[in-house]
DNA sequence: CGGGCGATGGCACTCAGTGCACGCCAGGCA
DNA sequence: TGCCTGGCGTGCACTGAGTGCCATCGCCCG
């Protein structure tokens, strides 16, 4: 019921577009009542992200258990969860990204997932920097670079039509936050001519991490 | 006319909530029809973000303007423009706050003026970044960064109704931005002690250049 | 004084979303 | 077998946001 409901919703959707598609439409391709269609969808928004909420719940779940003793590695593990779910219906994904940037509406929708999201992962590094000077700051801060790099990447994942790895670009993505955040030591990436790397490291790093930042800071990683 | 309809919005939001006001009240309280209000307002949301318009092309504004040679530090002092606009009004930013918190379709709403922000901001510093190798990545990045730190001051400030300088608050947030992504120099700032720095810089760097960036990670440029 | 003209108001309409009650069907029980 | 019950789907009527259209009114200009 509910995948016959999306299912006719996309094509509809497609075919004529968004706005231009009504509930009642919808429920008249499927061949249920209107009523069903508010059972299993809040809002008409919802019929579009319908896999959101399951993905949600994976992530909050990940984040509570495991291993955590480098948050911003585990942050940027669970920002993956996210990829995978995009990456497990590619054509899926592609049909709703070019839906969602051309319907206003939708894209304050997946605004609201997303900040969902931000707000998942914010929490869980609130809770491992409790007691830390700016901890909650820090917390916010690293979870919005953290959707921000991985918007970045899946979003020209998907203006690629699916092409490409798209792992391998969320990666990339995610090292550049986690190298600009990380718990141990952090090497500087300047924007200019880089021909100074300045690379401080806290007492108490393990020596080959210092070794490790800094040879790939020196870009011979 | 514009002001009489966020008055009576506002007076009747508070009093007996916003869901439960219909647009009807709003105009019949301001004495004006129905569909004037329509003509100042697209929707019910903007009335509660009667200010937002105006401030988003001062910051477009701004950042079309004048000296850009810190990208870094161009769009933080581009985040305070949204500072000023809140503390102008300090009674006002903390009521509408408190019912961005409580009404979940307001909380979407706010969602989706911030990202215009951010999105402003991250097409300054992609221009500005042209050219870099993931110029865009660190353009999206940074801007996140920036909005967040931004409103994670903002919002304990609004927290506090308003007790309390906004202004050093935010300065405060974006200064740990600045300092993790400065286009500059980049000192690691990290949450603990830091008293061990390790220094490397590429051979052929001018001697001045490692001196200044070394004073500056070490906070004492 | 008459003719635009821009701002306002009224009216009717579409459509999303909700509360309510009815019908249907499966399963437990005498 | 007949009955009760609880959950699921459905039809219906209603509210309220948002829109298109046209009438109206005040105002400036020729």
């Amino acid at each position: 019921m509910r995948d016959a409901l999306v299912a006719a919703a996309f094509r509809l959707f497609l075919e004529r577009g968004y706005e231009e598609t009504t509930v009642d439409d919808i429920v008249a391709l499927a061949g249920v009542g209107r009523r069903s269609f508010f059972r299993y969808f809040p809002s008409k928004e919802d019929v579009v992200f319908p896999d959101h909420e399951r993905c949600l719940a994976d992530m909050t779940e990940f984040l509570a258990t495991g291993a955590d003793d480098e948050p911003v590695r585990k942050v940027c593990d669970a920002a993956r969860l996210v990829l995978l779910m995009y990456a497990e219906n590619p054509a899926f994904s592609v049909q709703r990204y070019r839906l969602t940037r051309q319907v206003p509406g939708l894209r304050a929708y997946e605004l609201s997932v997303v900040w969902r999201y931000e707000r998942a992962l914010a929490g869980y590094l609130r809770s491992r920097y409790a007691g830390l000077r700016d901890g909650i700051l820090r917390a916010d801060v690293i979870a919005a670079a953290v959707v921000a790099a991985h918007n970045n990447a899946l979003r020209s994942w998907l203006r690629s039509d699916g092409k490409g790895d798209a792992e391998a670009a969320v990666d990339h993505a995610l090292e550049h936050v986690r190298a600009a955040f990380a718990d141990e030591a952090v090497p500087a990436v300047t924007g200019g001519p880089e021909d100074v790397v300045v690379i401080v490291a806290r007492r108490g790093a393990p020596l080959w991490r210092v070794v490790q930042e800094a040879e790939s800071a020196l870009g011979r990683g």
